[in-house]
DNA sequence: TTGTAGGCGTTATCAA
DNA sequence: TTGATAACGCCTACAA
């Protein structure tokens, strides 16, 4: 394994300026930059990230952390498509991006991860998935200065972030469920202590509470966004409820999927019995039965985005934080009752079959 | 940020003995041990990983190496449940496991990911999944003196590899559809260069042989792991065959629920007109309709014993090349025509409902 | 345009 | 048991 030492012997140059040659400095005489560069090609000589890393403070690579257990995050479509997006944009930008995983219980993980990746440099710094109101995480990370960017907003710290308006997503939603001549709305929600669920029953409030109807607290479940929840949620709002609601807003696709199929196993048919409105825009819910209609949000683009304004605030350390909210629509499809199956729009239909 | 040199000077003591306490080197006394250690706990010192791999020549970072594009790794049940269970043992043995990805199309992505990765020497080693008979990068890898485990034996080269007897596997449940009297079954598999799907294909053979019949060519799809593949693969073979297999082996579960689709959405019946037997052993195809009987392996298994056979390699760099061989076994379920729905041995039943 | 020299934060090798 | 002192491989002023 050469190192930059040797290469400069080879070519006959100094260290300096074989340093030059790879990293792009515009100040080496081509016939320096040819020399070196044959012998670069010759020897595959490549740089060793570490030593480059410690001596320029930076390592190039940038962490992504979804404080969740690896199972769930490597499985649901949402971190995957969160994944391309940032992989995408850090590759184009010189960056490699690495998922930090840990294993053990998810307290103790965020732990585990700050001490092995963040508090040891070795990434330049992260883009956090999905937080909590009281991630300690985030404290940690301000308090060392540690450059990050939040897929999500946060309430009441002003750091960078990237999100939808979810507030105003779900009030679309709702409000077009509404416009159906739905009257009993009933939501399945993620976990309450997390920001993105708290958005979403605030937009699904202010829709009803703008048409004059309050929610019924025996119609708002909390779950956890897989299928099998969802599946739970609803059969257990069916049983529960003497008086079913005759539409469902379900916050995330995949419980969505997991709802239609319980409501399919109860024998409700969706839209004529119950509607149901999902939120993400996940391509698998246009092979669902019925067509899912839902709220979507430019996934990739959000964690292409938040690649992107880390990597501002990497090479801009001290510029002020960076809101950015990207565009949400409702797609109107079978499942809130529109007649049409097509969507509008942006969605295309890749070569995908066969989902249920 | 705290460094090592700083930890000495507040504990009153030399960088060697803070570097000994850190890595717990016994040659400390018992009272500078614990004045380093206070200072590190007062202060939250954590040491610099670049500087530590620099010097010590090794990262304690594994990397994870699937040549195929993000979206279907981090989508694929298989790909999580290996990666779950190669995390896990990493971490217990005091290593980070990465995924490494790469964006563009997949020659490329190898080639950009040795770059990067391998030899700017980011990681002390890899554990690639799913090879090719013709994979360039191995050679690479030999050449370089990397080290490196494949998930998958290689019919050519004497490498350290963690496997399941793949032929073995096949021939055993096409042996059992044959003893439920099928005659004509069919195969759909994996893409043709792939090993895993020559060896089973060679199995499917050997059981066929055995009975005393031949394999049908026309009965024999190469299709690419995925439920849409699945789907399609399924419908084609069933659209250009006047005379239907009775039943079918799909070499690759999530293959195998897209086949479960494209023969409910032709109406033809599982088992009664068409059987089907799958590989894999997902849980998820405890929840398909019918229930999949399926060639169980030890996926978690396999992703933990590779990296415990590459942790062994690391740290005993010149023993010879090892080679691990999981068990399997067929689990009889509804699909492939046994009367019963549980499952013998080992599978668990968690509480996952709602799947389709 | 090129080279020199110091430093990045550890580990590892010797002496003491 | 402890402490100097070299590496480790690269970057980055600064000087030439």
């Amino acid at each position: 394994m050469l190192t930059l030492e040797q290469v400069a012997a080879l070519a006959g140059v100094s260290r300096s300026t074989v340093s030059r040659v790879v990293n792009g400095d515009p100040r080496v005489s081509d016939a320096a930059r040819e020399r070196v560069e044959q012998v670069i090609r010759e020897h595959h000589y490549v740089p060793n990230a570490l030593a480059r890393g410690l001596a320029s403070r930076r390592t190039r690579i940038i962490g992504l952390l979804v404080a969740r257990s690896v199972g769930v995050v490597l499985t649901d479509p949402f971190f995957a498509d969160v994944i391309q997006g940032a992989v995408s944009v850090g590759n184009d930008a010189g960056y490699s991006v690495t998922i930090l995983m840990e294993t053990g219980d998810s307290a103790d993980i965020a732990d585990r991860i700050y001490q092995r990746f963040i508090r040891s440099r070795h990434v330049d710094g992260v883009v956090i998935v999905s937080s909590a109101v009281e991630e300690p995480i985030l404290d940690r990370l301000i308090e060392d200065q540690f450059p990050f960017v939040l897929i999500g907003r946060h309430p009441n710290k002003v750091v960078d972030f990237v999100d939808v308006d979810n507030r105003a997503a779900a009030r679309d939603g709702v409000a077009h469920l509404l416009e159906h001549g739905y009257r009993r709305i009933g939501i399945i929600n993620g976990p309450p202590d997390l920001i993105v669920a708290v958005d979403r029953y605030t937009g699904y409030e202010r829709a009803l509470q703008e048409a004059g109807y309050r929610p019924d607290p025996s119609l708002s479940v909390n779950s956890d966004f897989t299928r099998s929840g969802g599946y739970r949620a609803m059969t257990q709002m069916l049983a529960e409820n003497a008086n079913p609601p005759d539409a469902m807003f379900v916050t995330g696709d995949v419980m969505a999927l997991g709802v239609l199929q319980a409501l399919h196993d109860q024998g409700i048919r969706v839209p004529e019995d119950i509607a149901v409105m999902g939120f993400d825009g996940l391509e698998e819910t246009l092979v669902s039965t019925p067509v899912l209609s839902t709220i979507h949000q430019p996934i990739r683009e959000i964690g292409a985005t938040s690649v992107g304004t880390l990597i501002e605030l990497l090479e801009h350390p001290d510029r002020s934080p960076i809101e950015r909210y990207l565009p949400h629509y409702v797609q109107k499809r079978r499942s809130c009752g529109c007649g049409m199956s097509v969507v509008t729009g942006s969605a295309s239909l890749p070569g995908e079959h066969g989902r249920s």
